[in-house]
DNA sequence: GATGAATGAGACTTCATTCAT
DNA sequence: GATGAATGAAGTCTCATTCAT
């Protein structure tokens, strides 16, 4: 059955997001999920393979969140507030690998930096992803500014490096300050950017 | 003498920024300076403590530079563009450590992460120095909006959060992106600021 | 059926030979034969029996050449020159059990070593073998001598004792040393013996 | 201190040769003379490593002893006799390394398969050992042969090797024949290698 | 007859830490 | 002030073995 490879992803996903992939042993995986250290080699041939697997399907619901947002909307204000409703965002992690991000994301983050640092194959396509971010909010304010519905005299290959950097920008440091509302920000963000490119 | 603490210091954060917490050795660390394991506990209790005394180290160099910055300065525009030279950034914190963040800077940012993980005191040392960058940056805009040099209907507490977080965001991204190049998207941002408060 | 048994044994005996019985698992043989190591267990009740198997169709093999080369033999140079005709055992053996002993002697050696050193069971049936070898060529010499064919102020004991020494050391050794042609060593073993021998 | 290491060393090698290199865990060596696990590492970097230096001061021992014989005897008849005289031999091994091959030299060839088969390096010291073993023996008999002291029409090339696998051979084939007395053999194949090249 | 999941013991190895010198 | 030997805990990984299916 594949019902103890996916509680173990599922597990091991947790634990390494709320401690750190050299703090989390195997064995606690396996006992999280009542099996046997052993048992893990079943389905994984290493730690760093099964840290690889969570990784990729981490980034699988990444990109399936973010470019699915951007192809299935048309308007161009639709996009931008689905890009940083970051509730939905968090929302939906934490659906899919049952973590409370939403009050964590610091963890997440760490998880992902962390992958990277050990898995250059895992840096690349989180690069790949965050390029293709950028490249489609760039076509899109540039079909957007063809049409003559926004400024033409803006970088708009700047313009969406600068938005997708808010983004993780934001996450990473209302992690930091309390004060900070998350919705309302994303709320003023999208406002600032309609008011600077609208004609 | 306070030499050879420095000297472990330096080294331990070199290592630390080029690998990681976990995997640096005490013992490479040691070797690296040339005096042996033994050694590094005359002056540190642990190796936790020596991370901790990095992490402060690093966290006293970003405070000078990013506060600094903000009082130095009197126009506007000079605070911004401070804040967005990232090259600058880059180059205070390569000869404080002898480090070359320039190339590397996700490192950099790992190892401020994995330090905040371990330490709650020093993530709460890095937390207040962002709400103490934003409420520096929140204070001016306001005084500046007093004076009617700058729009009034601006939530500035929201906007110096952003541009915080542009920051941050900007320097984690840029790390995936080559194409990007940092310098111009710093002052793309101040340009496009300027603009928006601009009355 | 039987099928699958020997198939066992062959793989087993094949790994065996070529790496190590610790190092070669249960799961490569299986694996090499298109099973799992679950099927092993119908044959065999641990690796320890199915190495015991397989030790002992080995000395089968051997004793089948060595003892049969005597009795079918009447001249004595017959029997010396098939004792000591290493291209004819290693061919034999190759043929038994796809290995491809000839070049590599020492594996074959260095497994039968791994197997008395395991099973005592075995090493006394390899014990035996020797023994029954030298008692063999011993009263075959003893007859030779009664009927005054060849010398009797030998000890006869001892110089079959020191034939078979030779075969084995001369397989061993040579594996060491490349100059040394074992075909023809064999030849002059058997000419000078011979000498030796001859009234 | 150099103590600790050369009883690791010593302890090894008795466990080495007694066991097996699989079978034997640093653990065990490492309780054997009273220190821990971890203590090992101190002075080697892994097992492959503390097991090619038991090997290597083998060897070395082996050198001392064999090539040793040769060069310091003058008469042809005392070498032979001390390259035959296997009580000596076992003896030495016996006081460098504290065990008694004596009763057991099968452990002791076992232990030198192993080795090679684990250390190519090792093997080649073992192989280099042999073929100066041979030449040493064939260079011998050459000069005897020029001053007419012997016979000139024997291949003495083969003769050494033959001699030096007869060594072997029968340390090899005495471990299981217990009616055989090696010190009787040696002797014997004194007086047969003498008779065979004499004029 | 055979599979495949799972166990559990044991191995090597690493390293922060201690401490006598 | 520093060394270097030694500890001990923890971790990854391997595998023979079992057993339900």
């Amino acid at each position: 059955m594949k019902e103890t490879k996916d509680k173990i992803i599922l597990k091991a996903l947790q634990y390494f997001a709320e401690h750190d992939y050299q703090t989390v042993s195997l064995n606690s995986i396996a006992k999280g999920i009542g099996i046997t250290k052993g048992g893990i080699y079943h389905y994984f041939s290493s730690k760093d393979e099964l840290f690889l697997e969570c990784m990729i399907s981490v980034v699988d619901k990444m990109k399936e969140f973010s470019l699915g947002s951007m192809s299935e909307n048309v308007e161009l204000e639709d996009i931008l507030t689905a890009l940083f409703s970051f509730d939905n965002i968090f929302k939906i992690m934490a659906e899919s690998f049952d973590i409370d991000f939403m009050n964590n994301y610091y963890n997440y983050s760490y998880m992902i930096f962390v992958g990277m640092k050990k898995f250059p194959q895992f840096r690349e396509m989180i690069s790949k992803l965050y390029v293709e971010m950028q490249q489609g909010l760039e076509f899109m304010f540039i079909s957007y500014a063809e049409k003559e519905l926004i400024r033409k005299d803006i970088n708009y290959k700047l313009l969406s490096f600068e938005l997708i950097a808010l983004v993780e920008g934001a996450i990473l440091v209302a992690g930091f300050s309390k004060e900070i509302d998350l919705t309302e920000v994303g709320k003023d963000i999208v406002g600032s950017t309609i008011e600077r490119i609208s004609i």
